[in-house]
DNA sequence: TATTTAGAATAATGTACATTATTCAAAAAA
DNA sequence: TTTTTTGAATAATGTACATTATTCTAAATA
């Protein structure tokens, strides 16, 4: 018979779920459901950013010394739908940490002003340079001695792609 | 009255949604939901990656030179739960392109072989270096003449924390 | 005949609900 | 009294279903 009565306080506690927090239904695309389920496993990729003057315990990272969480997409690419990349080819920008081989993400969306590194298509063929404005007229230009300098003309059949952001270097 | 009958063919046709493809509800954490919207919105960062050979016609890069599409957290970060970050401080390995102030992505699963190179804490403080070893021993380089190699025995106080996979550099 | 209209058909979408999991405590049993 | 049992309470979770959107065509109309 009834054991009834009421029984305040029963029930599961939240915060017991798989992600110890409420959840909602949102419709995924079913090619994207794998993805997002990874995304969602690793919280959004965010991955612990150490300061190099840590000086934890070992041998594990300790939180305390933590500079912030970080999403490689999210802090690097600030206009998804205005980025891309190009894989850069030659050594005229070295002196600007550009390798023969590296990844650059490129923002089209930002102006390109002096003084900042971007891709041009010159005779349509893409280059990475220094973008530079001197009183005799605008210039890009190699980050490197043994590269001349070449000037922007209405003449010059030269497109500015985007402006370089960051570099990736593997090593 | 009734104008009934079958109407082969008829209703709305498949593909017409937000995402051109059926969809599944998946439960996803609150404070995630914006993320993932993001995420979606932008087929999860998946950015075109071009050849440094591109001729397309201008002013946009044309599809046919895409090398590949690349999401940057897929692409440089196999080992999601044991990969970091680190921010690199001082000059001693601009020989291998990393510069003071870069992010260095860290795995923590790989193997510390000889010639790759390693973030070290030595007494306590990190420092990215070139692991080398040598019939004399093993010895951590720096790529600059001016830092002398460090031995690595068992008196020494060093801790390998990881391999550096990559190089991030702001430009 | 040509045009319009009112369902019929079917995909997309968000959410209510049934189910499952978990914890609590009153009542029963020891 | 102490221990065990059993239903109450409530969160987590996946999915069925009602709703909405869209297109099609037979019948009605011009």
């Amino acid at each position: 018979m009834g054991r009834g009565g009421i029984r305040r306080g029963a029930g599961r506690p939240k915060g017991q779920g798989k992600y110890n927090e409420p959840t909602k239904p949102i419709r995924i695309p079913e090619s994207m459901i794998s993805d997002v389920m990874k995304y969602l496993s690793i919280k959004g990729y965010k991955l612990p950013l150490y300061a190099s003057t840590v000086q934890a315990g070992f041998p594990s990272p300790a939180d305390d010394y933590i500079e912030q969480q970080l999403d490689l997409n999210q802090h690097l690419i600030k206009h998804p739908t205005a980025t891309f990349f190009v894989r850069a080819a030659g050594n005229s920008m070295v002196g600007a940490g550009i390798h023969s081989g590296d990844i650059l993400i490129v923002d089209r969306s930002l102006n390109p002003k002096s003084g900042k590194i971007v891709i041009a298509a010159i005779d349509g063929q893409l280059t990475v340079k220094r973008l530079s404005k001197t009183s005799k007229g605008l210039y890009l230009k190699a980050e490197n001695d043994q590269y001349q300098a070449i000037k922007i003309n209405d003449a010059s059949d030269v497109v500015i792609w985007g402006v370089v952001t960051s570099v990736i270097h593997k090593v």
